[in-house]
DNA sequence: AACACCCTATAAAGATTTCATAAAGATTCA
DNA sequence: TGAATCTTTATGAAATCTTTATAGGGTGTT
């Protein structure tokens, strides 16, 4: 899927550089030459990426991002001809990602622009609603529903999905489970308790537990939502 | 907790510098001054961020990065004095995460060290997989991958690949071997087993168990993953 | 060449560990 | 109190690890 970058910048002859580069490299882009505009495209569009002007004309860069990096889930890039360090420094503390001076290399935009997306795929960005093959999960309201018809679970039975869905594709740790699901001072003897609560959870979610489709056993080590 | 910062560079005082600068800061600090011996600690101590400096005695830093990515779960950023875009941009292509010229701002090294620590923290464990000919092991999900299908190996089998593949290239003695996978306190009869456990994790993956391609046998010595 | 010696590979059997699950007892909460 | 949930305990099955035994392949010596 073509990844989609939000570019926010008055000046229209380096917007229109940006945008046919850009273009040029097959992303899907989108401009705004002021910052209200570019916040609301930013959440009516949810780019991967957004490369933001510090000079624009109706709001202050710094102040854009102090305003509305909480708000959106993107990356943001800033692209700046101002180079004085103090805000270089705030603009990434207040959650920029990256900080260019302008005049940039095209080249080593493209690069950052490629960092960036590394970093945002490897976030999973978490849904509250979770799906995979028959497995429905809603997170929030401990609802579990497979096949279309709503699977009940038990509070530590969801605690446990949960925690599995959210690390999917890797490895919990048999103690790592127990102690999010029981508590820091969980002791050893909880492993016993894991393996029932496992055993009955399983029960409920796979068409057959001795070879499971959702969560797997890994041996000497622990368990793993497959994802 | 502390965060632990790796610095790789070879110019002592420069090297001296960021050690104190990052010191004041309360970060954890180790330094190397070549980069092998950099890969070692970054193994050994997992650190949150490596700032490494391309122009090594013993190995080139962007060859430093296309070997060791891979295997290392930090964040790597790069300092540097040549500020030629050519490498900048395959370092960053390669993996690097950031990617700073000399001399620099130390308030903007910081300022993109907590933008590292940032990413890192929000969730993202990097995969580390580790890739050679047909074979593709993920050292986090103990899982095994020869020409596209998955290998079953058992945890002593996978800790003993595992053991070799970060040692890829020097030759592993068996008793450390077998201290290594069998804990500091393992007998010499341990040697017997070792033999049976890398027959049995040859026979998986290797074409030939007579003429290995992966692990080949040091006689009167140890073990060698090729690499 | 024949032999002994050392180191290694591997098969097979036995011992051990780890896991899944049932069932019974304890706890919680309404 | 009673229903649901959680914990403990027990047991068998499966996977793994260890031990033991045997065979093979070098190397060096006579």
């Amino acid at each position: 899927m073509k990844h989609k970058i939000l570019v926010i910048e008055d000046d229209m002859s380096i917007s229109n550089f940006l945008v046919t580069l850009l273009r040029a490299e097959n992303y899907e882009v989108i401009s705004a030459s002021e910052g209200r505009l570019g916040y609301h495209l930013s959440l009516s569009h949810q780019p991967d990426i957004i490369i933001l002007d510090l000079g624009l004309p109706d709001i202050d860069g710094i102040e854009w991002i102090r305003q509305y990096r909480n708000l959106i889930n993107s990356i943001i890039l800033v692209v700046t001809a101002k180079d004085d360090h103090p805000s270089k420094v705030e603009a990434l503390d207040l959650g920029a990602d990256d900080y260019l001076t302008k005049p940039f290399n095209p080249a080593e935009l493209l690069a950052r622009i490629r960092v960036g997306l590394r970093h945002r795929s490897s976030k999973d960005v978490r849904d509250v609603i979770f799906e995979f093959k028959d497995l429905k999960v809603n997170l929030q309201n401990y609802e579990v529903v497979l096949r279309g018809s709503t699977v009940h679970c038990t509070p530590i039975e969801f605690q446990l999905l949960a925690y599995l869905i959210e690390h999917q594709g890797k490895v919990c740790t048999s103690n790592m489970l127990v102690k999010k699901v029981w508590g820091e001072e969980a002791q050893e003897s909880n492993l016993a308790n894991l393996r029932v609560v496992m055993a009955n959870l399983r029960r409920k979610i796979e068409k057959d537990t001795a070879s499971p489709e959702y969560i797997v056993t890994v041996l000497g080590v622990g368990y793993r939502f497959v994802g």
